[in-house]
RNA sequence: GGAGAGGUGGCAGAGUGGUCGAAUGCGCCGCACUCGAAAUGCGGUUUACGGCAACGUAACGUGGGUUCGAAUCCCACCCUCUCCGCCA
């Protein structure tokens, strides 16, 4: 039982609701139905439709009361101006009987305000229509692969079993944090450092990525803005004074950009960073429970662009291939998965998975996630930008992806470099960030 | 942690209860003048929501409250700055 939970009222709540566009719902029930069928949800459109329409009645109620009210408000500062008080006193008299049922009318439209906004922020954003569809993973579908898993002459063994011998320190962890934390000593540390390393790099190099070392303490905007609030408070940890761990560092980089408004030349933004992420692991007791699969705390180069419209797919593309470059470099075989609608995360509307190959689970396991949020995060941030020769603002598309998780790649590395006597061959790439170190010894 | 100051339009900066969505300056756009430019003059120049429109409503860090009426008064929170303390 997990005490993250918000209780109702204390989340923060955007003000100016942005998130799904009420109106094109309004103006396409169908289409958003459809997006959320293909999500596996029910509809929702009839609904948000009649809790808006009633909304806009109050609403127009009350603009119309108010109205009236500063009229008369005015009319009573003019009398007054004249020292006419008679007809200032029979003024104030008028409009405190018109304000009887105001305070009640801007209550009932706060309520519905509040009650839409909360509706719509807990609605995952609709698949692109190139999504295929399908209700689980096994809907993926596999698009590329690339490398030749590698043919051993002996048993393959699980990084949990050698890895110890080298530096990966499962039970010192344990004793201090409990499980699902690690301590990496010696040379593992160092290959785990390379690899951090060696990605953020080869990103800031020739991808094109500007390194930040931003916050990975967050308050509830910032998640409410990436789409893990208010749904997956329980995937998160949470400070006592309120903020929350960072369980990705897209958190961070993408919410760089929220409530502001750039121009189209400063476009496309291509932001990464080196950080821990932490999550509670809350709903996937028993999975993965051995080796260094799936942490509490682990580290993730995370690759973040901002960009119009227009361009996200190429983005998405140019982000993809940023991943891809780290996993062809080291050597490490794998495939990418293009996920179906039923298995994307909640703000993604489009998302690759990249599955490296793990010889001792022989099977190919997820190394990074590469979506595009098209504008549903914008929404969330208000995050806006003027397009040239246009006159108002449209909203900006996000994209994140993993380039890559640290810590997976670190066991793919040791696994696929295995070598009998429980030694690892270290990766060309990464040999000058280990002072020239060709193999890891077991100590 | 203690003490103090402050958050107003793209920017600077006035406004401390009443025709204030907000003076003035800068910037920007248009027009005039000019061969052209500068200078000068005139006009314009926030956003969101509702409405076919006229128009209405809201927004002066955020959220509440007082009041016939709030940028202005009260409460809470957020942020910035200055000084002191502590600290990698």
């Amino acid at each position: 039982m997990r005490a993250n939970a918000l209780k109702a009222g204390e989340g923060i709540f955007i003000a100016s609701a942005a998130m799904h566009d009420i109106r094109s719902i309004r103006e396409n029930p169908a289409a958003f139905d459809a997006g959320l069928a293909r999500r596996g949800l029910a509809p929702d459109a009839q609904s948000l439709i009649e809790l808006d329409a009633g909304l806009r009645s109050v609403a127009t109620e009350m603009q119309a009361g108010q109205a009236r009210r500063n009229e008369a408000s005015k009319a009573i500062g003019q009398a007054m101006a004249k020292k006419d008080m008679a007809t200032a006193d029979a003024l104030k008299a008028e409009v405190a009987a018109l304000k009887e049922g105001l305070p009640a009318l801007e209550a009932r439209e706060r309520e519905l305000s509040a009650a839409l906004t909360d509706r719509l922020l807990a609605i995952p954003n609709l698949p692109a229509d190139d999504v295929p569809e399908g209700e689980d993973e096994a809907g993926n579908v596999e698009v590329a692969r690339w490398g030749e898993p590698r043919v051993f002459d002996f048993a393959p063994r699980d990084h949990a079993d050698f890895g110890p011998a080298l530096g990966l320190d499962f039970e010192g962890a344990a004793a201090m944090s409990g499980a699902r934390f690690a301590a990496l000593r010696g040379g593992m540390a160092r290959l785990h450092r390379a690899l951090g390393q060696y990605m953020l790099d080869t990103q800031t190099g020739a991808n094109g990525y500007e390194e930040v070392n931003p916050p990975i303490l967050v308050r509830d905007e910032a998640l409410f803005g990436t789409g893990q609030l208010p749904k997956f408070a329980d995937d998160l940890f949470r400070t006592t004074d309120g903020r929350w761990l960072i369980p990705t560092a897209e958190v961070s980089l993408t919410n760089l950009v929220r409530e502001s408004i750039l121009t189209e030349a400063q476009l496309p933004i291509r932001f990464t960073a080196l950080t821990p992420c932490f999550r509670s692991e809350a709903g996937s007791a028993g999975r993965d429970t051995r080796g260094f699969i799936r942490q509490h705390q682990f580290e993730k180069v995370e690759l973040v662009a901002i960009t119009t419209p227009d361009r996200s797919e190429e983005e998405h593309r140019h982000m993809l291939a940023s991943a891809e470059g780290i996993l062809e470099a080291l050597g490490l075989p794998y495939r990418r998965m293009l996920l179906c609608s039923g298995d994307m995360g909640f703000s993604a509307r489009k998302t690759f998975d990249l599955e490296v190959w793990l010889p001792s689970q022989n099977c190919y396991r997820e190394i990074s996630s590469v979506s595009n949020c098209g504008d549903f995060q914008a929404r969330r941030m208000n995050a806006r930008y003027r397009p040239e020769g246009e006159k108002g603002t449209r909203f900006l598309h996000t994209l994140n992806g993993s380039g890559l998780a640290v810590g997976r790649t670190l066991v793919a590395v040791l696994e696929n470099g295995q070598r009998e006597d429980g030694s690892v061959v270290v990766p060309e790439v990464l040999r000058g960030y280990m002072g020239g170190l060709e193999v890891l010894e077991p100590r």
